[in-house]
DNA sequence: AGACTAGTAGAACGATCGCTCTAGTCAAGT
DNA sequence: ACTTGACTAGAGCGATCGTTCTACTAGTCT
């Protein structure tokens, strides 16, 4: 049995310091030295975890935190006694959650998709793979419920959007009182197209 | 009469110039010699007119292309024949700036916001009194045609919200299929609560 | 024991960051 | 003619950027 203990956990500390740095300061914000500081790891480390250095770190960060993003907002959502109830759940969680953070960004993966569209295409193009992950699962959830295909996948971006729209007008505005009435609209539009 | 020309045409090209990157690599990722390079102005000229810096520039650029926002997208909404066919024009319109400026983001102001909202506390508070100013017009176009205050309040909301979340999926997926379904949600949604 | 490998440590590189500062141009006012 | 003030020009500041590199530690093999 080998001590994976430390290194393993340097990596993950990369990681999980880079994702916190990136809801708070963004993506260009964010430095390596800003990483090392929070992770406690040295350049040497993330550079040996990470060859291809800061591009490769966000890359794997983007691809991690947006999968268990998924998995975590599918599992509120299903958890509740319907999809619509669970998708309100969904938005409190969420807005609660911006309150208890000092309104911290809750999703990198949007933040980061925004600032480097057009300027780093690998990451961009991770980012879409993990916001198409996000619709498809909240579309496999309103087709299993009855909805036609075409109209939940617009309902599905609906939400996505809302949610990343809303983290926006929160986090400008310090209140959760737009990203709630937002959450309250989008949960009418899903509640009247699925009970038709 | 003096000759305005030069100074003001310097002063204009700055801000213009800053708008534009912003809205390819965001606050961060834009430095002050890019600024240099596009607006042809040199760096003593931009701290002659900013002497704040590039905060300070930052916060005229918000302020005034917010204000532009603002105005332009409420004269397409009121230059249909009602509000929901303003809306949908409004969509449409946007979908298709994405597409002809290769999906730059068409709305700095939620770029930089998102960006530096837990960094820097004025250029956040300025971001969302321009954002608030978007609701408010909304708000008062859906009153005019009946909506009451507190509905009209969070329809807006959501149309905010909606358009910053649709340009992050149109961004990251470099195509509008998100974005317009969220559109046709959005219209959808507004057009019920309109027309009861 | 000795070789090998994974991981740590951090100095140092050239480039670039936002910003300051001095020198200069040019038109208007007296 | 001379001063003044608005504006331009860009060299240069210290700090920091992402990255590279060498040296070092320590556990695992044969």
């Amino acid at each position: 049995m080998s001590e994976v203990v430390s290194s393993a956990g340097t990596r993950e500390r990369v990681v999980t310091a880079t994702l916190e740095l990136f809801r708070r300061q963004g993506y260009n914000g964010t430095s390596l030295k800003d990483i090392t500081r929070v992770s406690g790891a040295t350049t040497g480390s993330i550079y040996h975890f990470f060859p291809g250095g800061k591009d490769a770190l966000t890359a794997e960060v983007l691809r991690e935190s947006g999968h268990g993003y998924g998995e975590f907002v599918e599992l509120i959502v299903r958890s509740a006694s319907d999809p619509v109830a669970g998708l309100a759940d969904a938005f409190a969680g969420a807005a609660q959650l911006l309150v208890d953070t000092d309104f911290i960004d809750p999703c990198p993966i949007g933040a980061v998709a925004r600032e480097v569209a057009n300027t780093n295409d690998e990451l961009r193009q991770i980012a879409a793979e993990v916001i198409a992950d996000w619709q498809r699962r909240f579309v496999g959830i309103l087709v299993e419920v009855g909805a036609e295909e075409s109209a939940a996948r617009r309902l599905a971006a609906l939400v996505v959007a809302s949610i990343e729209g809303g983290f926006v007008m929160a986090r400008a505005s310090r209140s959760v009182e737009a990203f709630s009435a937002v959450g309250a609209e989008v949960v009418d539009a899903v509640a009247r197209a699925v009970e038709l």
